[in-house]
RNA sequence: GGCCCCAUCGUAUAGCGGCCUAGUACGCUGCCCUCUCACGGCGGUAACACCGGUUCGAAUCCGGUUGGGGUCACCA
């Protein structure tokens, strides 16, 4: 704590407010995630979740899924949905809340007014709360007048105002909102993630829990709900620091009235951030968890990267799967310097976890991403080349998206066949086209090693061609394209009769 | 502006007083492998923001400076 006399208050009283916060370790951990369905899930709300889910299953502990839809304006079903899509894709499953129920139903903050009413009355008779009149405008009037910086809001003047001051606003048919009345004392808690923190009196003021039409907010329910949840570690992220002196202030009301025993634990998690020096905004394309879907992430390896960004297992082991991660999470490892989400090393990340998968496991889930080849679902033959095609190219995309542009001429007819303009080669290229046909057409007994045996012989051995001159052609006639999986092996299996057709289809357009 | 948070290679991180002439991964890059691209192998590049202090010894602890970020809503 710094020194400023001026500010300091009783240290008793400190010390019985610190002595409030929840011990709970192992099976009695309980933490939540509690997003607010406004717009399509973003990655930085998926890293909160997983790190809360990691925590719940490393400690034993629940993890309560709540939807905080208090604002009708933003939150949408739609969102919602995303929601849950989001979470169901990745794996991250919960123990109680919304879509499996529990004892703390609804966990829908817009199904929970009456709960809030209940609360806000018991806080009000207890004279937590007070009425406050004051618009924006008269509390910004206020400070200029008394020499105030506007910006440090509002200064608590109506804490006591008279039954007769109340009935005169009223009386102009004012509505009022009420306030939270917060301690006039340093508030200090232990983050997990950052140590220490102490809020001099002062800094936090007396805060609006309740729209004068009576709708609770943001900052009522949620601390509400954790105590009746009996949350006993909040993780969240970095962005709610400056306000968690006023939700204590809130849980020191709420333990007055009994409706709390203790203040949960909070950790806050570091930003992720975009290019540059700002916060990864809705805007940025990257923090759109299902374009990263779109462009083929793979669970394993979009969860993977999501938690390297301030968490890491090891010192020299980057690439690990969920049950390690959860076996060794602890909020207490997790970096407090903001990360930035680096597509580069998601996308390596992404590609070792795709090596890791089974070639089944593999060539299923290429599928999705050959729409636009396959019929759906894909016909045997399809599935046969896939099958056949998949252990070619598993090795060689970090995303699945990828599978298109590497597989797509597999699926294509002979002569649809687009050629890419950087895989044109010269006129030249004609002489051997036509070689390779003419040793191809004798050749019975169609393997990749025989294929390989005969061009090289011809073209290598008896054309005196370096093996990326002759094969060069022979890429482009059979794939339309500069890079592709293994020549040989693709000819194999596209046959002998499809392989010279396009091998003929292009030296004839030489 | 008040208050709060943060500070190791370009990026993510390891490091929690001596093992650090600072490790790993991505990126970039050289070589090898090679029918393209990958994968794989062997190298290279590059960091403790600054200044004080504590200590026999500091990237690690303390103070300050600078820089960055957040927050000060009847949004969440």
């Amino acid at each position: 704590m710094s020194a400023r006399p001026g500010l300091r208050r009783s240290p008793v009283r400190l010390q019985a407010m610190s002595a409030t916060f929840s011990t709970a370790t192992g099976t009695d951990v309980r933490v939540r995630f509690c997003p607010s369905p406004t717009g399509t899930p973003h990655v930085g709300l998926i890293r909160t979740a997983l790190f809360n889910w990691a925590y719940a299953r490393h400690t034993g502990g629940k993890l309560v899924f709540r939807i905080e839809d208090t604002d009708a304006e933003r939150d949408s079903e739609e969102s919602y949905l995303q929601l849950l899509d989001a979470l169901g894709w990745l794996g991250i499953d919960w123990d109680e809340g919304e879509g499996v129920g529990g004892p703390d139903a609804p966990y829908r903050q817009s199904q929970r007014s009456d709960i809030y009413s209940e609360v806000i009355e018991k806080l009000r008779a207890s004279g937590h709360l007070y009425e406050s009149f004051a618009t924006a405008e008269e509390i910004e009037a206020r400070n200029i007048e008394n020499g105030r910086d506007p910006k440090q809001g509002y200064d608590n003047f109506e804490r006591d105002l008279s039954e007769a001051e109340r009935d005169r606003f009223r009386a102009e048919g004012r509505a009022p909102a009420l306030r939270l009345r917060v301690p006039d004392t340093d508030l200090s808690f232990d983050d997990l993630v950052r140590g220490e923190i102490t809020f001099p009196a002062g800094s936090f003021v007396d805060f609006v829990v309740v729209r004068p039409n009576g709708i609770p907010l943001y900052t009522f329910v949620n601390p509400v709900d954790d105590a009746l949840m009996g949350i006993t570690h909040v993780l969240r992220g970095e962005d709610l620091l400056s306000s968690t002196p006023r939700q204590i202030a809130l849980y020191h009301a709420l333990i007055e009235i009994g409706l709390a025993t203790a203040i949960p634990r909070f950790g806050h998690l570091p930003y992720v951030m975009g290019d540059g020096n700002k916060k990864l905004s809705k805007r940025d394309p990257e923090s759109n968890l299902f374009l990263h879907r779109e462009r083929g992430f793979i669970p394993e390896g979009l969860l993977n990267y999501l938690s390297l960004l301030g968490w890491s297992l090891t010192h020299d082991r980057d690439v690990f799967s969920m049950d390690e991660m959860v076996a060794a999470f602890d909020v207490a490892d997790v970096n407090p310097n903001p990360a930035r989400f680096d597509v580069k090393k998601a996308e390596s990340i992404n590609g070792d976890h795709i090596r890791l998968l089974s070639v089944e496991d593999f060539t299923a889930r290429l599928v999705p991403y050959l729409g636009e080849y396959l019929a759906d679902p894909p016909t045997g033959t399809q599935q046969a080349i896939l099958r056949e095609a998949a252990p070619l190219v598993q090795e060689r995309m970090q995303l699945l998206g990828e599978a298109p542009g590497l597989l797509g001429f597999l699926f294509t007819p002979d002569d649809r066949i687009e050629y890419d303009d950087d895989a044109m080669p010269g006129a030249g290229a004609a002489l051997i086209l036509d070689a390779a046909v003419a040793e191809l057409e004798q050749l019975t007994d169609w393997s990749h090693e025989n294929i390989e045996r005969v061009l090289r012989a011809e073209l290598i051995e008896g054309g005196g061609l370096k093996p990326r001159i002759a094969f060069g052609p022979l890429r482009t006639a059979i794939s339309g394209r500069r890079i592709s999986p293994p020549l040989f092996e693709s000819m194999e299996l596209l046959g002998k009769e499809s392989s010279i057709a396009r091998l003929s289809r292009l030296a004839s357009r030489l």
